[in-house]
DNA sequence: ATTCTTTTTCATAGATTCTTCAGGGAGATA
DNA sequence: TATCTCCCTGAAGAATCTATGAAAAAGAAT
């Protein structure tokens, strides 16, 4: 699965270096900038960072007005570093719409709980993929992405999928799937399934062919791993 | 309107009147409790409790007790003080599910602050404006601009966009729908929202197309990132 | 009380999805 | 290889769901 992206925003690369390996070690992928410019670039270049690390003193463009600039279109989670505990800076970093503020020297430990805890937090409302080789998807949302893209799937054809995909690995019998993405009370013909994995196998390109069939038993999904 | 009510959990009477204090002043509802079972008490009575200040050091039950215990059943944000910053407990302390960490002495102004800051992040209901994609919802002023332009709704046209805007991305039934715009004891036909879907969309321009029909299901405010 | 706006209901046309079915094809077994 | 059983496929009808317009019902405003 694709790691959590976060971006590191230091004119110091000494600082960079030093906060990337811990994060690089807690599994997150890093990108970083140099200055609040190249900041805003990466940050719009990357449509998908998850969390932003900002130096207050820089050169050039300082880490207030890269805030300001990036509340303006996103609330991606911010976490302020700064040379000292300035009570006035830390409450207009507060009103900024700053999510956390650390003061240097601090411990990398510490950055990473935070962060984690922060991730925790906005993570919480935000959907839970299901990732199966390449095929993700987002139950809250209703969507399946295919190697990113998004696939239209009707609802039992979803219902079907989101099955396989929670038992991959598992050889499912019709019985069991009827019974589990059909009501309880449903009775008709199980070649119903048949043709909805014909469905699905056709909709979903290549990774059509991750859905086995098990002669005499029933279908399983391929992991591959 | 109701104000926001946070627990304080300290065994100093003290210092449980100089938090209250400035919460107050800040116009939240506090209330109180001097220890650990006190606190699990007066959470589980007040069903709306969106914050917990919480001291570490108690007799009896410790605050790490009273927060596991309530982590087993909510996500409600805490904030802990310690007497003094010890990193094992910090990193402890994250690891529980504590949002925020204050050690002893501690500035009030700063605790209110990332109060404010915590409640801004977890409480929805304390944004100003919401945006989605050209979508502003001003629910103060319960106004809605499109593309800078105001548009005229109808107050339940107004609280269904609101609804799918702060859910947006998340596929919602109707029943979903029925509960939460309607009250709860709307019993009528689940055809209604089509109506109001359909005045919404109209209403909105060529913005109503990101109002997605999910078949079989209900509705989604697609988000454009 | 009357008028106007908003909300809800309802019927129907239109669109989408689900199920069934039968024939051809593939895998299993001896 | 022969044969049997089971699966895949495509098409078409059945079933289900949504969009829409109009009108009734309920609330507000005057």
């Amino acid at each position: 699965m694709d790691r959590v992206k976060i971006l590191v925003v230091d004119d110091e690369s000494r600082m960079r270096k030093l906060v990337r390996d811990f994060l690089t070690k807690s599994n997150y992928e890093v990108i970083e900038a140099g200055d609040g410019e190249a900041a805003l670039d990466q940050f719009y270049t990357h449509k998908d960072i998850a969390l932003i690390v900002l130096d207050v003193m820089m050169p050039k463009m300082d880490g207030w007005q890269v805030c300001r600039e990036i509340r303006s279109s996103s609330r991606v989670p911010i976490i302020m570093l700064t040379a000292r505990a300035d009570e006035q800076d830390e409450l207009q970093g507060f009103q900024l719409g700053v999510d956390e503020y650390i003061s240097k020297p601090f411990s990398p430990k510490i950055l990473v709980a935070r962060i984690e805890a922060i991730l925790r937090r906005t993570n919480q409302m935000n959907e839970e993929i299901l990732d199966c080789g390449g095929i993700q998807i987002n139950k809250a949302a209703h969507q399946v992405l295919i190697d990113g893209k998004p696939v239209e799937l009707s609802y039992k054809e979803f219902e079907l999928l989101t099955y396989f995909v929670e038992n991959r690995g598992i050889a499912l019998s019709r019985e069991k799937i009827l019974n589990n993405v059909w009501n309880y009370d449903y009775f008709g013909d199980a070649r119903t399934i048949d043709t909805h994995v014909k469905k699905l196998r056709s909709k979903m390109g290549e990774k059509g062919e991750l859905i086995k069939t098990i002669w005499g038993m029933g279908y399983k999904l391929e992991v591959d791993r």
